[in-house]
DNA sequence: CTGAAAGCGCTTACAG
DNA sequence: CTGAAAGCGCTTACAG
């Protein structure tokens, strides 16, 4: 029992004097197969407890039915719920999901997109880690002829799949929302400018203040406050300037809000009726804060099953329409008691 | 390029007119080779773009470094932080994780199971789905030699390693806490019975009853209040009979324990002052519910760190103790204002 | 429908 | 230190 192999289909040949060949087609529930036969290797197979070895079949069949997926962080709401929604359109195709997390570090990212090429993987679903670096790793990707999805954070120049959230155009909703609401002076809390999605965000906000007939005030916008720590920084430094704002849009995160809301409570400072705060990702935290916090929901779940999808819609049709290679989901603005004094 | 196939180990021995044994010794960087021929092909493997095929190796090699993840929900603040636990110390191990999820169903776990079998992995990490049912699965994966950690809920019957929360010393804690905050009629929101950790949670609460010299009362424990939705309509029960208690414990969770604050809030019933909740998880927004809830912490990082090592240690170490089979975990009590009222 | 043979890409004793 | 050969466990043309 304890230095004894698994049983492979050499056992079962040899168990009942026919060819390995039989067996395997047998196994794979091939036409060409007597149904006795077939009948006969199930059942032995089953008795001698036999389990496919997948690295064999894969390696000869020279495929393998596996999607690798670098995110920065698995433990994120944001990410996991991506992940959940691939996991459940890959287990229903029979694909397994190797998971690797590159902790918002280039080098890791590497080593993760390294260690995928040498699995052979059929895909890798991808979302750029925030200290970025040469993407020589990424064509590699191409390069051995492995797809290549990117969602969320995305490189620009590649010509790969991407899915992506309008950020701009929630933010320009979101802004245009708190115009409406009456808030004159409307900060906001910027994510690292060499990241798309924050640049996004923050032309959104520009374009929602020409719109309204704004002015575009350099004192109400802060860089990397995107941390519930550096937004409520940002927040204090606001607040304690000769002409604070109305109302603060962290576009970074819901984190960053919380930063925000913090220090207006400390400071007595009423939301929504003295400042309005929204922030962005819709954390199930939002809803229960008091006042609860207006944001953006991503619907990651869905992202998830849409990036898995494209994937195998590209496997499958044969003309796949090249044009469709962005794939843009509209977030939706969910409006809370934090920005409604009205 | 489009149908270039990737490049072996032969087609860089053919470039170099050497054998394909040398490039493999070369490229494994052993030291049975010349540096001047190891340092040839390092450089020509580079510029063919050569990346080795881990599934050839794996499979030559009878050994798969990678591990399997079973988990009820990936997108569970508990579980991805198991995960990403576990990534962070696989990673350097230079180990893959292959992560499924059997949404709490019993079918879907003994497919994910069966699929990591075939997969030949070295290790299955699992903690079993709500929906419970036989454990031959669970006895196949030792039976094909590949090793088993449970952790969290996990079959007490398999002789596998596990790692657990003390749940029982944990309620327990919870509840002489709420004792000492001068509670009397502490009412229980348990889960479902055939759980074990839910089972144990349970003990502890009874256990601090006796010890604290309280009677136990059937009417203060509600079945099945597992949810945001089902803890408030308990929670709507109890505060509605003749004698309401005057603390709940959420021993589900802190979803539960956020039902019962939610209802408490509407009843306008005073929190810590006449009703004490305590939940179980710390999930991030029990420090940010007004008031904050007092709950526990399960340490989830450092539990999936602990199960890597446990693995590693089990490969690694020759004479591996086998009485360590079981590692309990305890879980911390983090006191916040929903109890404290002293 | 069945069998014998080759081969997926690698590694590793075995000679030299 | 290097090469030729065998084999990991499977699948798939090729004959019959």
């Amino acid at each position: 029992m304890k230095s004894q192999k698994r049983t492979t289909i050499y056992d079962i040949a040899q168990k009942l004097s026919i060819a390995a060949s039989s067996v395997s087609r047998a196994l794979s529930n091939s036409t060409k197969v007597n149904a006795a036969t077939k009948a006969l290797v199930l059942k032995t197979a089953a008795e001698m407890n036999y389990q496919q070895n997948a690295m064999a079949s894969n390696l000869r069949k020279g495929n393998n039915p596996t999607i690798g997926v670098v995110v920065p962080m698995i433990n994120q709401n944001f990410f996991s719920n991506i992940i959940a929604g691939l996991e459940e359109v890959t287990y229903k195709k029979g694909y397994n999901l190797i998971i690797c997390q590159s902790n918002e570090l280039h080098a890791r990212e590497v080593d993760c997109v390294n260690a995928l090429i040498n699995q052979h993987v059929s895909c890798i679903i991808i979302s750029i880690a925030a200290e970025m670096g040469p993407h020589q790793h990424l064509q590699q990707v191409l390069d051995h002829r492995i797809r290549l999805i990117q969602f969320d954070r995305v490189v620009d120049e590649l010509d790969t799949f991407k899915v992506i959230n309008d950020n701009e155009q929630a933010s320009y909703e979101a802004v245009l929302h708190l115009v409406a609401q009456g808030y004159k002076r409307i900060a906001l809390l910027e994510g690292p400018q060499d990241i798309d999605i924050f640049r996004q965000r923050k032309e959104g906000y520009l374009n929602a203040l020409r719109k309204s007939g704004f002015p575009i005030l350099e004192e109400l916008m802060c860089e990397n406050a995107w941390t519930k720590e550096l937004g409520a920084e940002a927040t204090a430094q606001l607040l304690n300037s000769p002409e604070p704002p109305d109302a603060i849009f962290a576009s970074t995160s819901d984190f960053s809000a919380l930063g925000v809301l913090e220090v207006a409570t400390d400071k007595g400072i009423a939301v929504p009726e003295a400042l309005g705060i929204c922030g962005y990702s819709n954390e199930p935290f939002t809803e229960i804060t008091s006042p609860s916090i207006t944001t953006i929901d991503q619907y990651s779940i869905s992202m998830g099953k849409t990036i898995a999808n494209l994937y195998f819609q590209d496997m499958e049709e044969f003309d796949f329409n090249v044009e469709t290679k962005v794939v843009s989901i509209k977030p939706k603005l969910i409006v809370r008691k934090s920005t409604s004094r009205i």
